[in-house]
RNA sequence: GGGCGAUUGGCUCAGCGGGAGAGCGCUGCCCUCACACGGCAGAGGUCACAGGUUCAAAUCCUGUAUCGCCCA
């Protein structure tokens, strides 16, 4: 029976030979099981350019930890793992590696540029699965899945097509987001806007009819080179005359109209605001209102094109300087201010966005969304927290169609085909022949699709959809998500909308927006800027465990600051976890499960904690409050468990040693089973934590089953919960600690004995006392004890007043008349203050009255003890004063 | 400009209507036969500020300040 453990945790030895075990066995693998209800979790895909940073490691682990909980509670648990094929993250990728052969994409073509790119997904594409993997995560990597699969890529051309055909999906000549590196339309979302200091420049556009000019002001003065008119308020007093005058255009010389339009806003700049149609959304709007021209004067890259005249080749902020320089030169440059305003850039490389005009395809979203706002009006849909519905319903309402057509090659190429006779063919299979003119000369559409439109898929194309799998039959809709809080708009909102639309039904009832980890100065963490932690980092120096704790027991509110203090703290738990476990294993000579078990104090106080604990665990994960749940673990275990009820054992454990006596023995024997009972309870509630060290003890320890993994989750009964036998617990632990304060002020050794005498004047505690002073005794090596009403203080003893009780420590020639007042008065400030606080309520008629009676009688109570301390205390000081 | 969140001991954070808590750090003692990644005993806070509600406010409401995030 007996195992030798080493003195300190080592988990490089036990984690690998854990993981291979679980999977050699299967149990991750989810089983279709009518007998189980199903508890599903999609994991929301990385994208396979990725690796795991410390936000993955949290989200992860967090799924991990509740997917582990749900199996042990007899759920036919589904985690489904996989990756996103990440489109322009993923070709940015693959275009570096080119350039440094120096080569491009169009060197390559079309279809040997997505053979690089399927070769570098085999190659490298794994990187964060494989370290999901080290983190423990217990994914049914059997049902993998990758967003550009054949089957999946199915779906998403059934997707597109049927949105098509129900009218919610057009083609549209649009003003839209696009990045001039990447050479692409972003939808609206992918632009992340950042507050940069800018200018304001007051440009004169001078009358061809009328003397003088209008002013405008432009925070982008090389746009006024697709000008095509100048808007004003038709209420403005100031310009209202003007409307229909035209202006010269500076530089250029073209002539445009001043029009009247109602959008404009009279306080902002000047009240005259150029218009741009090609370049500003509002202005096309302007533009289309007016019937008038649009003028694109940027190429793809965002330099200036033909119809730049002079500027022909500049590129957008080269041309910004010029324009300005010869507007100056010409005397048409009025002032400059300074000025703040939001720049929208790239979210994948984190260029200046710049409006463009094109055609692209759109996703009508309004017919969408309103059932998606119902769902979670109706709270088929809870977010966790819950006022991330807010947000969520905030986007929702005013949403706006998505551009989902992206000029790249590297994703699901969009089903439509175009023939020479200009019709449109939308479908699932390539066509042979255009349908209206009956040619063979058809092109496809060479645009793909948003990533985020095939990740929209994910709860039900990764579980077979169109097809109606078993799977999906039994796993959808899946029951909780997991997600970080910046793309609710990106992914959460389009998923519940799709999944609404193709499947009829919500893809889960919660939504989990686990907290943002930030640098313990409150920055984002960032690879760039090297604020980063990297969590494989973490895992080699504090192990998997550790790191998956530390993570979770810091998970809290919407940041959390990440402290590598609080996974150290994580591997100093689990070695206290250990070691506590190494004690027990190396006492349990003896051990049975079948004996004749006597429960003693102790042993009826620690499993009422542990009920509570169990209570409280299960509804911390129903809150899905994984901190909560860690942090009471911790504090039972450490606090209660190890400081109290590990100790007692001791005298227990080793006295049956010395001689063979059926009482003793049998003492040994119920404390060895409570102390493995505990143990095994606890471990079970941490393995979703800390899988590895749980399996590595547990297997060590008496136990049913084949693995803690597989173990059933240990059943809560509130009926063990006995607050009166905690009352007197807490009675042995209040004498036992102020017998400890009396020892450390004296500086008496622990090797000391010592006597104590106990003055009380109620029965029941003394009669408590006297029942378990064994308890004390150990704890604070006590060698004799007298306790009683009447009991008289020995001469030159240190004394405590704990509980009503007077403590006597003798000490002849030991005691420090200073030390002790010092100790005995401050003892008594703090009654003091708190007898007045509690006075001070009591005296007013108000509380008497309108206070529940409960708390009154409370506060009566505690009174009369606060007094009774209190003069205890005093005559005590007076005494030494003497 | 609109919205959300945070503000509690030196640091990071719990607590969210009835006696201010944890981890780390700090002080003193202890290598006591599970653990020094440890044990025991301590010090340390007018719970950002100003009003209000209440018998009672760190906790609820209003406002202010500072910081952070999101949207326009």
């Amino acid at each position: 029976m007996i195992q030798k453990l080493s003195k300190v945790y080592n988990p490089k030895d036990v984690e690998n030979k854990w993981y291979d075990f679980w999977l050699k066995k299967r149990y991750f693998r989810a089983t279709v099981d009518k007998k189980k209800s199903p508890f599903a979790i999609v994991i929301p895909p990385p994208n396979v350019t990725g690796s795991l940073h410390i936000g993955h490691a949290l989200n992860n682990t967090l799924q991990d930890a509740i997917i582990r909980k749900k199996r042990m509670e007899g759920k036919s648990v589904l985690w489904l793992p996989g990756t996103d094929h990440a489109g322009i993250a993923t070709q940015n990728v693959v275009e570096k590696q080119l350039a440094k052969e120096g080569l491009s994409r169009e060197d390559l073509g079309r279809e040997k540029f997505i053979e690089r790119v399927w070769e570098w997904k085999e190659k490298y594409g794994n990187t964060i699965i494989g370290q999901l993997k080290s983190m423990g995560c217990s994914c049914d990597w059997e049902r993998e899945r990758f967003t550009m699969d054949k089957g999946y890529s199915d779906a998403v051309k059934k997707v597109f097509v049927k949105l098509y055909q129900d009218g919610l999906i057009y083609k549209g000549y649009r003003i839209i987001n696009w990045c001039p590196r990447c050479l692409t339309a972003l939808s609206d979302i992918e632009v992340e806007h950042e507050d940069l200091e800018g200018h304001f420049w007051y440009i004169k556009y001078p009358f061809k009819n009328l003397k003088g000019y209008l002013t405008v002001a432009t925070t982008r003065p090389e746009t006024m080179l697709g000008d095509v008119a100048v808007a004003v308020n038709p209420n403005d007093p100031r310009y209202k005359q003007y409307i229909g005058e035209i202006l010269i255009l500076p530089g250029v010389g073209r002539e445009i109209p001043v029009i009247g339009d109602d959008m404009v806003d009279l306080e902002f700049g000047t009240g005259a605001v150029k218009v741009t149609p090609a370049h500003d959304p509002n202005d096309f709007e302007i533009g289309l209102r007016h019937k008038l021209p649009q003028i694109n004067i940027f190429t793809p890259d965002a330099k200036i094109n033909k119809n730049g005249g002079d500027y022909l080749g500049m590129d957008r902020y080269g041309c910004r300087e010029a324009i300005v320089m010869d507007l100056e030169k010409a005397g048409l440059l009025e002032k400059v201010e300074s000025h703040l305003h939001a720049v929208g850039h790239c979210y994948r490389c984190h260029t200046i966005i710049e409006p463009y005009l094109s055609e692209q395809w759109f996703v009508k979203m309004k017919p969408l969304a309103d059932p998606a706002i119902k769902v979670v009006e109706e709270g088929k849909i809870n977010f966790v927290p819950a006022r991330w519905e807010k947000v969520y319903f905030d986007w929702m309402h005013k949403i706006k169609d998505w551009c989902i057509s992206r000029q790249i090659w590297w994703g699901h190429r969009i089903p439509a085909w175009y023939c020479e006779c200009g019709e449109v063919v939308v479908a699932i299979e390539e066509p042979t022949s255009c349908p209206k003119c009956g040619s063979k000369k058809l092109k496809q559409d060479t645009d793909v699709l948003d990533t985020w439109f095939s990740s929209a898929l994910w709860p039900f194309a990764t579980l077979g959809w169109p097809n109606e799998t078993e799977d999906l039959k039994y796993f959808y809709p899946t029951s909780v998500l997991s997600t970080a809080r910046d793309i609710i708009y990106l992914w959460v909102a389009r998923m519940n909308m799709m999944g609404l639309k193709f499947m009829d039904d919500a893809p889960y009832h919660t939504v989990i927006i686990h907290p943002t980890v930030l640098t313990i100065d409150g920055k984002r963490m960032s690879k760039s800027l090297g604020t980063g932690v990297d969590p494989l980092e973490l895992i080699e120096k504090y192990g998997t465990d550790a790191t998956r704790f530390g993570l979770m027991f810091q998970s809290q509110g919407q940041d959390m600051r990440f402290s590598e203090e609080k996974i150290e703290m994580s591997r100093n738990f689990i070695n206290k976890i250990w070691n506590a476990s190494r004690f027990i294993l190396m006492n349990l000579d003896g051990y049975s499960k079948d004996v004749n078990l006597q429960y003693e104090l102790a042993d009826k106080w620690i499993l009422s904690k542990l009920a509570k604990l169990l209570k409280n665990v299960d509804e911390a994960f129903d809150e899905f409050n994984v901190s909560f749940a860690c942090k009471q673990i911790y504090d039972f275990f450490w606090s209660e468990f190890c400081d109290w009820y590990l100790e007692l054992c001791k005298a227990r454990l080793y006295q049956a040693d010395e001689k063979v006596d059926g009482e003793k023995i049998r003492r040994r024997q119920t404390a060895q089973y409570i102390l493995c009972f505990v143990m095994d309870s606890v471990l079970k509630l941490l393995h979703p934590f800390m899988p590895f060290v749980t399996e590595e003890i547990w297997q060590k320890l008496p136990h049913d089953g084949e693995s803690i993994m597989i173990a059933l989750w240990p059943k809560r009964d509130e009926s063990i919960i006995d607050n009166k036998l905690e009352e007197k617990f807490e009675l042995i632990k209040a004498i036992t600690v102020a017998i400890r304060s009396i020892r450390s002020t004296f500086s008496l050794p622990p090797s000391k004995q010592i006597e104590v005498v106990l003055k009380g004047a109620d029965e029941t505690k003394n009669s408590i006392l006297k029942g378990d002073f064994n308890y004390i005794s150990q704890l604070a090596n006590i060698s004799n004890f007298l306790i009683g009403k009447d009991v008289i203080r020995p001469s030159l003893s240190a004394v405590a007043v704990e509980q009503g009780l007077e403590i006597f420590v003798p000490l002849t020639g030991l005691i420090d008349i200073d030390k002790e007042k010092d100790r005995l008065s401050k003892k008594l400030n703090g009654i003091e203050k708190d007898l007045n606080k509690i006075q001070n309520k009591l005296s007013k008629s108000e509380f008497l009255t309108k206070a529940p009676e409960q708390v009154v009688e409370k506060e009566k109570i505690k009174e009369v003890e606060l007094i009774d301390e209190k003069n205890k205390l005093k005559t005590q000081l007076e005494q030494i004063l003497r």
